[in-house]
DNA sequence: ACCCTTCTGTGAACAGCGTTCAGTGAACTA
DNA sequence: TAGTTCACTGAACGCTGTTCACAGAAGGGT
């Protein structure tokens, strides 16, 4: 049946036309601006036609946060690549805190926004490589876990949770930023290399 | 005139009964829970009369954000009897979080709405004291400047850039929290705990 | 080429939102 | 008591997400 094919094709193509035009209004007006009636206007369609392809807003949205989470993944993914696990997770910072602040729009709809969205992300569905957020965290656990087996780690703490002590914290710089606009002063790159700096050889001179 | 002073005293009432109506909603229903007309039939006025009280929603959130903050500032204060700047900062920390977990929604309207309010915490209107954000902050600029004073720091950083980190930091354990619900799945006092460990004493070995 | 079915897209409608305002009635002043 | 002030109301406006009866084009079978 070709024509069941074609029209595939096209509520494909649909979806995309609206996810763009959605993406463009969160882009420009932050989350609140998405209006479905603007999409509508957008796209040249009527309201109620958007409710043949997603279920509701929230759908939109809910989309547009896993298309965002896998650009921040795309976007820190490059410092994998790195061999060092100390430098790997240096890099992982600069990258994240980079993105964040680049995109903060997309920033504030995956982890300041509603919070299913996020809660979404890391999930398990029982899927083999795990949910997206698992899959970022697992970067910074696998570092973490080399430098334990290199004995290069003084604290003794489990990977995993070092692993999400550095997420919230470098998460922490990103969205007091966003959240303040002015308060911390001192500007995100300066706080990362901060907190990574401090971290590495700790606060205090030695006794 | 004794009417007007009356009338000033039910007004205050007045804005208070609001008040207390608009935190009891927040509190249990989250910010977006937040409605004139709910506000008006827990009250049991019309929903225009509201306004005759204050400007809009967002007055009253204004209102109940600063109230929050201060709730944060007098949660925390106690810490600052301890002598010690390096105790106080993890008291600091230890009550900053418990404050955060204990009132999620408070710390929601503060720090993960609309930024324009926890933006307003920390403008400087020419006060003496300063603004309520920057009280606080004070607290954390000044344990540190104590550890620098007393040659107790090993890193070559502002008092400032310095408290502005650590509170970045912890937010980000908090807000993270907040955030996914299930996604740090240590607990955060536990984050906030190998954190400030790590920041002590460093994450690596001696070589 | 025709009819009949299927299904896409419409636009009006509903309930709820923040906000405004003409109008009412009570309270105060003189 | 008459006149004025003012708190309060409730309907209204324009916005929101969402639903649905209906129109009309497209598709399939003969």
């Amino acid at each position: 049946m070709a024509t069941t094919d074609r029209r595939e094709r096209e509520k494909t193509e649909f979806r995309k036309i609206v996810l763009d035009a959605a993406r463009r209004i969160v882009l420009e007006g932050g989350f609140d601006a998405l209006t479905m009636r603007k999409i509508a206007d957008a796209i040249e369609y009527a309201p109620g036609t958007i409710y043949l392809y997603f279920q509701s807003r929230d759908a939109i949205a809910f989309e547009l946060c896993w298309e965002g989470f896998e650009a921040l993944l795309a976007a820190v993914a490059p410092a994998g690549a790195i061999a060092d696990p100390q430098e790997r997770l240096l890099d992982l910072g600069v990258r994240y805190v980079r993105f964040g602040i680049e995109n903060p729009q997309t920033y504030r709809l995956i982890f300041m926004g509603d919070p299913k969205y996020a809660t979404s992300l890391f999930e398990d569905r029982g899927k083999e490589e795990g949910s997206p957020g698992m899959q970022a965290l697992a970067l910074l656990v696998g570092a973490f876990a080399e430098l334990r087996a290199q004995g290069r780690l003084a604290i003794d703490a489990e990977p995993y949770a070092l692993a999400e002590m550095l997420w919230s914290a470098v998460h922490g710089i990103v969205a007091l930023h966003l959240a303040c606009g002015q308060f911390p002063e001192t500007p995100p790159e300066r706080l990362r290399e901060l907190l990574t700096q401090t971290l590495l050889h700790g606060l205090f001179a030695a006794p």
